[in-house]
DNA sequence: TGACTGGATTATGAATTCATAATTCTTTAT
DNA sequence: ATAAAGAATTATGAATTCATAATCCAGTCA
């Protein structure tokens, strides 16, 4: 008989957290748009008392403003907001390189390295998706050999509002060869473990990125 | 006739995120007990409703931990969580310097070393609580000349996990002295505008905070 | 026509109510 | 006396209700 784990059944409002912070990331609550509160609970089928507890969370987590008496709306997605996120989440990756290095178990790294030549072929074969869902792996993949439960959680809250801005995925193909170019050396650096190296380039990785947005925005 | 700000009430959820936080941040609400949900309650005048949104924010946050069917619980502050957390502030403490040096103004910069004086002052009286003061006021007075919001924002929510490590203020002479003379580089770096140099010392300065509270505990 | 007023409608914030899970207390059996 | 079972009590999660603020809309007047 297993005794290890108590039947574990999710409280409303943390499953709501989840839903609704997924509609907002993914888009379908469109940033700027009002959140219709009535709309959704009848959708997931609740009262309004565990979707506006929610709410409250979601508004701290920086992807809803509540608005006194007027409701909840989907966070604004501005260059300005982007300027301040971007710093902060490649500081975040910074750390997270170091740390793989040094806590990262074998079959970590060699996972990321399956992942890394898996986001090669799709960049070669011109295959977007996979490509993004590969790169996506990798770091995910890094800031899990991290072990570091309170990275993860804040890079996972900034990573969320950074999502958010949908021409991330339009990358030119220069930069998309260059962002490959600086995997090459990203898998190399973890493979030796030289965290201080990793994380230099993790970090400078995602400023770049953020160049190239900020590129095609205002370029 | 001044309207440049409509009647700000804030909702009551958010007061009480704020006040319950200070309860928990200030160890009236000791790591580990059962949140008093019910009393709270009647101490703010409130009902159950805004109180339960608020701890949901303070669970988010990690200050709160609510167990199914059981209630909200006064997370505990264990060393491992600790190890986890300083190394993150660390990483943020050394952003906020950077930035700090970029993005200061020659006042702030200026409010930072008058700071700086008076907690010289205070280390050479050995009088402890106003030194404790001036050295926050000096961290947050670099945060603010940082000027990132997304920053300061994550930073205290670090930082009020930290701060509930009680045992932080109790300093030795040693590690205080140390202390000092690593705030004489801080503020040398920061009136020198040296970003990278600042950054570093401010992360090695907390790190070696973090050192001294272990030794502390387990030394 | 167009701006303003005041009532009707709706949405929001918060209190209350209700069903159920957890805990405590009492009783019973060994 | 102790342990187990079951009833009573309490606390929790969620739905519902209620007061009020915001919005909408028709009617009035310039």
């Amino acid at each position: 008989m297993n005794l290890s784990k108590p039947i574990a059944r999710p409280s409303l409002h943390e499953e709501l957290v989840d839903r609704v912070r997924e509609l907002i990331i993914e888009g379908e609550l469109e940033p700027g748009t009002k959140i219709p509160e009535k709309e959704l609970c009848e959708n997931f089928g609740v009262s309004r008392t565990p979707m506006r507890e929610a709410l409250k969370v979601l508004a701290n987590e920086g992807l809803a403003v509540l608005e006194p008496n007027r409701g909840a709306w989907v966070s604004t997605v501005t260059m300005e907001e982007l300027e301040e996120t971007f710093p902060v989440l490649a500081a975040l990756e910074r750390l997270g390189g170091e740390l793989a290095c040094v806590n990262g178990t074998d079959t970590q790294i060699a996972f990321v390295r399956e992942r890394h030549d898996d986001m090669v072929r799709h960049f070669k074969a011109r295959d977007r998706q996979p490509y993004f869902k590969a790169n996506q792996d990798i770091h995910d993949g890094i800031l899990r050999a991290a072990a570091n439960p309170v990275l993860s959680q804040h890079h996972r809250v900034l990573a969320s509002r950074a999502k958010r801005a949908r021409f991330l995925a339009n990358i030119s193909d220069a930069r998309w060869s260059q962002a490959v170019d600086e995997h090459e050396d990203i898998i190399a650096a973890l493979e030796a473990r030289d965290g201080v190296k990793l994380g230099q380039i993790l970090s400078e990785h995602l400023m770049n990125k953020f160049a190239a947005l900020k590129e095609r925005v205002d370029g």
